[in-house]
DNA sequence: TGTTGATGTTACCGGCAGTAACCCGCGGGG
DNA sequence: CCCCGCGGGTTACTGCCGGTAACATCAACA
């Protein structure tokens, strides 16, 4: 086995670099199947058998997390990039809409499993923590965006949590409409892009009522 | 053959009544065990067995359908209410954003049953039909939004795709703000509904930066 | 050589969704 | 009066999944 070249208790990196590899395996998988991959299918994807995926995760969440992580970091520097471009800020809203959009549309099993995770684990306490339930990714998401606003933007006392409240909010915006969007495709990723930047630049507010029916 | 209306074993309307002591049971056995209910435990409650479930539902996901057709159904009658008042635009919004979250504030287990459903169905189909995997109740949500506002606000020429647009935004937006307030409670509702309001109010598109950081 | 520890396997458990096959009371036709 | 069909109900099963215990293999080391 040409491994252990080096002498002493086996290479660094090389439950790492297994790690990745049934990470990779997983990813294939759930790439084809979906949400509903099987531990057993992956596991035989990786041409190993369960509990060595048990003895490395833990249980299914565990492996879904990591899943999780991995795509949520690498779609996270892609939405930074965007974030940080220098531009005015309505393109940078614009250009990080489109590129959160292009991702899900790119890989739309990818990102199925991410907004549906595991849902369980223990969590059999009362009604307290009832949160944390759904995807972490868009908590990640939602976070991130609050600390870009927060700290670049004024918004003068409770700022912070002004921005928290927005940061969710238009993560959840982003998602939903990328959802419905992806699911019937009504129209190009740019108008959905201008649609939802009008938006958040306040036209509902500005917007007349129409002649007909009853007012809004 | 129609039945017998007479001799009290099956009057009109009997399976309808059945069918809605068995949702009201399956509710029940929800609102306790969250979304992990099983067939047996709802089956167990109403004082069944598990097969006369499936002879009414078919199978889970049906009964999760009937179930959330229920909730929804009477919590876009609030929001209809809500967005029905006569007030100002602002103060509709206001009134039905606070709808919703007092919704789920007061009935978190049946929210979180509402947003994760079944999932799964067979579904096997390759990219296509990525849609309708997510809670339905946020698409007709979405949709409901979208025609409230298609028929009220004056949005120009497309007006009509805008409208479904905003609808899905404003509606993830409310929802992804609602789930993460009530995970952690960082505020009261008020200041949630406040903040919420002055993001579709493009208060994001008029604060000026801060003097310190990056810009944006 | 024998021990130890990592790595992998088989074989199992409990629980779930979903179903097949049986069971029983009741009304109607001979 | 008896039997027959039929709708509502149950028991007992299949197949799959997540998760685990116990066993097997092999390298390195004393």
């Amino acid at each position: 086995m040409q491994t252990t070249q080096e002498a002493g208790a086996s290479e660094p990196g090389a439950g790492e670099r297994r790690r990745r590899e049934l990470l990779e395996a997983a990813d294939r998988v759930v790439l084809r199947d979906g949400p509903k991959a099987s531990m057993n299918a992956i596991a035989a994807e990786a041409g190993i058998t369960k509990p060595i995926l048990y003895r490395h995760f833990g249980d299914k969440a565990g492996l879904y997390q990591a899943l999780a992580v991995r795509h949520t970091d690498a779609l996270l520097d892609s939405l930074r990039a965007a974030l940080d471009a220098p531009a005015e800020r309505r393109s940078r809203v614009e250009s990080t809409l489109d590129t959160y959009l292009a991702a899900i549309e790119a890989r739309p099993q990818v990102y199925r499993f991410l907004m549906h995770p595991a849902e369980d684990s223990q969590s059999s306490e009362r009604g307290f923590d009832v949160g944390l339930h759904s995807a972490p990714l868009l908590r990640r998401l939602g976070e991130e965006l609050a600390q870009v606003v927060g700290e670049r933007v004024d918004l003068g006392p409770g700022g912070e949590q002004l921005a928290r409240i927005w940061g969710h909010g238009i993560v959840g915006m982003m998602h939903a409409a990328g959802d419905w969007w992806l699911g019937e495709r009504p129209c190009a990723r740019a108008d959905l892009v201008a649609g939802l930047t009008d938006l958040l630049w306040g036209r509902l507010a500005t917007a007349g009522n129409r002649e007909d029916g009853p007012g809004f």
